[in-house]
DNA sequence: ATGACAGTCTGCGACTGA
């Protein structure tokens, strides 16, 4: 089962890419990311065309995460519990695959929190907090699950072009860290850093100053594995490529190969 | 260099993002 996850900045504008990357990744599942448009505004028809259905929760304008899969989805869950009256769509969860080797897969845009001196960054750290604890309940059921995403988390320095440049910047803060810590302490697999161990490999770069011209990137898209799917982790890989089509998104997609019948 | 981003709608400027 191939999982693939990208923050598209606009379904949309990106229709055209999002149509190209299903035609020529074949995910099973696709977790987007931004975009940006309610559920009922998601270009379907274009998806079906491909033989790909979707579950979508969104909003005007901002945020919005869909399941672009094969199959369909199955005990969809719309935003993290214990949200409150939050009403920013940045999560959505469901099951796929074969009864009896179902995955749970949720596509997660976690707040950016800038600037960190507001009630963003307070939001941001809260986000977090409420999504370990939900990873926490997941745990506990003991099946295969994959949380693919937006994190706007550099783990580590080594995921910054610039790391002092960087320093202070919610993406790096050390209370964002030690909650993405806390996700790994919990037993949870950041997918690429099990295939790839080298330093500034980048999943997003801004669209100013030239700099995926100059690579001047950051890694903040990240699959997190449970046990029980990272035992199966056949591959993982970053689409570097899609960012040199013309009219990006500035996110490219990431990807994990499971050892799961897709259907 | 008088510059060098790209989405969205409150729309031709402000807001947001990373």
């Amino acid at each position: 089962m191939k999982i693939a996850s990208w923050n598209v900045n606009s379904v949309k504008v990106r229709l055209p890419h999002l149509l190209a990357f299903l035609e020529d990744a074949r995910p099973d599942v696709l977790c987007l990311q931004e975009i940006k448009c309610l559920a009922d505004d998601f270009p379907r028809l274009e998806i079906a065309a491909l033989g790909y259905q979707v579950e979508a929760v969104g909003q005007r304008a901002y945020n919005g995460v869909a399941l672009v899969s094969r199959e369909p989805a199955r005990s969809i869950v719309c935003g993290l519990p214990d949200s409150g009256d939050d009403e920013q769509a940045r999560y959505i969860e469901a099951s796929f695959g074969a009864a009896g080797s179902e995955v749970r897969i949720a596509s997660i845009y976690l707040p950016n929190g800038n600037p960190v001196d507001t009630d963003k960054f307070t939001y941001k750290l809260a986000w977090m907090e409420r999504l370990v604890g939900h990873a926490q309940g997941l745990l506990r059921r003991e099946i295969p699950f994959v949380l693919a995403g937006d994190y706007n988390v550099c783990p580590a320095d080594e995921d910054v072009y610039d790391p002092v440049a960087w320093q202070g910047d919610a993406l790096c803060r050390i209370e964002t860290r030690s909650r993405f810590r806390a996700l790994l302490n919990l037993g949870l697999t950041d997918a690429y850093r099990l295939f790839h161990r080298e330093p500034h490999r980048y999943t997003f770069w801004d669209y100013q100053a030239g700099a995926f011209q100059k690579n001047d990137g950051i890694r903040i898209d990240h699959l997190m594995l449970s046990p029980q799917a990272a035992d199966r982790l056949a591959d993982a890989g970053i689409d570097r490529h899609v960012r040199g089509w013309d009219k990006p998104s500035d996110h490219v997609p990431v990807y994990v190969d499971l050892d799961i019948e897709g259907r």
